[in-house]
DNA sequence: ACCCCGTCCTCCACGTAATT
DNA sequence: AATTACGTGGAGGACGGGGT
């Protein structure tokens, strides 16, 4: 386009100083054309007008009998019944809340970068009503109308806590900037609470896995395999194409990406919730102990003491051995030093390797600080000694403070 | 009475991961 | 033109036991 023709077109929105006659005096009013508006129309895509502009809403339905992966959708009930049943604290705990109050929301952007050169052109979020899933899409028909994409989100949402995978990180700040360079057109933000599943997958499964992404959890842990899916790193492309273009065709793979992701919250908060509540028959061991000492790092200690003395009661593996491990600081915390001191015992004679030097030098320093058994603990120390030579750890720290320890030991049994 | 040392705890700085 | 939570590792302070 010529810059001639720009500057016609930019006349249009030039207003004047007449405050009294409204602007769209200035200009004909016209009915929005909305480009390829049957091919939206057959896939279920509604306009939403807002003053001389629109956005575009899809919505659809799911019987909460349906599968996604090898859970039911209707299976977010149970996970939200167990919380409430729950006693202890998680930052992921649903009690107090119905399975209506849970929000699930992602978005689709032209970037990853943040700052405002990022704009959201798709909002998709699923709720819980009745014996319905309701998943809606709301998409940005071209980057000048985030008002009403804006408008219909907000005037829609009803919420008390988001669910999200890195939405914390990523989602929520790109719509808190998003929102304020609209705010004086759009509802206010409401304030919530906010699940983000992506830190606790990341605790469970980020040994088995190489990347703890959505759509590896999806695969290996939820049993969901998608076909023909749009990775997400190709929407912004898609959208610019769009954009130019006008031909929704592209999009329809994106919107389809996005639904998934939000089925996928789903289950996925109902997997973790039955993983941190013990609920899954099929939970490993590992698993298991991971759960324990997720509850020891929040600070919930009798929380963490249940789950893992549950391990070790039914388990004699290496996990119920590492179990042994975290249980013995803990007791060593409240200064039950006996029972720390079998665990630590139990660790070093049959315990997993990496975990026996660290035994070795708890059980030193328990029988030096507490039992006063210098014997013992210049003992302990000389097995320490020998497993950091075994294993061939290089640790500068470990190998001085061990060597000091030995020193000290030896001179307080010279006397 | 005082100091040194070992231990434990809290806080902070830094790197990493995932989001499109 | 990014943000958040988390892991790690080190600094520094509190505390207490033991030595001088």
């Amino acid at each position: 386009m010529s810059l001639k023709n720009k500057l016609n077109r930019m006349k249009n929105h030039i207003v004047r100083d007449k405050p009294d006659q409204p602007v769209e005096h200035l200009e004909p009013v016209v009915r929005m054309e909305i480009p390829f508006l049957e091919t939206w129309t057959s896939h279920g895509v509604k306009p939403y007008y807002l003053d001389e502009d629109y956005c575009l809403i899809l919505e659809k339905t799911y019987k909460l009998s349906d599968y996604h992966g090898k859970y039911r959708l209707g299976q977010i009930k149970d996970a939200v019944d167990a919380w409430n049943q729950f006693e202890g604290t998680h930052p992921l705990s649903a009690k107090g809340l119905a399975v209506e109050d849970l929000f699930f929301f992602d978005t689709e952007t032209t970037g990853l970068g943040g700052g405002t050169g990022n704009t959201i052109f798709l909002l998709g979020y699923a709720k819980v009503k009745g014996d319905q899933l309701i998943l809606r899409q709301h998409i940005l028909p071209r980057p000048g109308s985030e008002i009403p994409l804006y408008h219909s989100f907000l005037e829609k949402v009803d919420y008390n806590t988001l669910v999200t995978y890195n939405g914390k990180a990523f989602d929520w700040p790109q719509v808190k900037t998003r929102h304020t360079l609209i705010r004086e057109h759009v509802p206010k933000l409401p304030s919530f609470g906010h699940f983000d599943l992506f830190h606790g997958s990341r605790r469970l499964w980020k040994s088995k896995m190489d990347s703890v992404k959505l759509s590896n959890v999806e695969k290996e842990i939820l049993d969901f395999h998608r076909t023909d899916d749009v990775p997400g790193y190709l929407a912004p492309m898609i959208y610019f194409d769009f954009v130019e273009r006008k031909d929704p065709e592209g999009m329809f793979k994106v919107l389809l990406h996005n639904e998934l992701d939000i089925l996928s919250l789903v289950v996925l908060y109902v997997h973790l919730s039955f993983q941190i509540l013990g609920i899954d028959s099929t939970q490993s061991s590992d698993e298991k102990l991971l759960v324990g000492k997720w509850f020891d790092y929040l600070g919930d200690k009798e929380q963490a003491v249940k789950k893992l003395e549950q391990l070790i009661s039914e388990s004699a593996g290496p996990e119920s051995l590492a179990a042994k491990h975290t249980l013995a600081f803990q007791y060593k915390r409240l200064k039950n030093y006996s029972t720390a001191y079998d665990y630590w015992n139990e660790v070093r004679e049959t315990g997993p390797e990496d975990l026996r030097l660290e035994a070795c030098i708890e059980l030193a320093k328990l029988s030096e600080h507490q039992f006063k058994r210098y014997d013992k603990a210049l003992m302990f120390s000389e097995k320490a000694y020998e497993e950091m030579k075994e294993r061939a750890v290089s640790n500068e720290k470990v190998s001085y403070d061990l060597e000091k320890r030995l020193e000290r030991l030896e001179r307080k049994l010279a006397k």
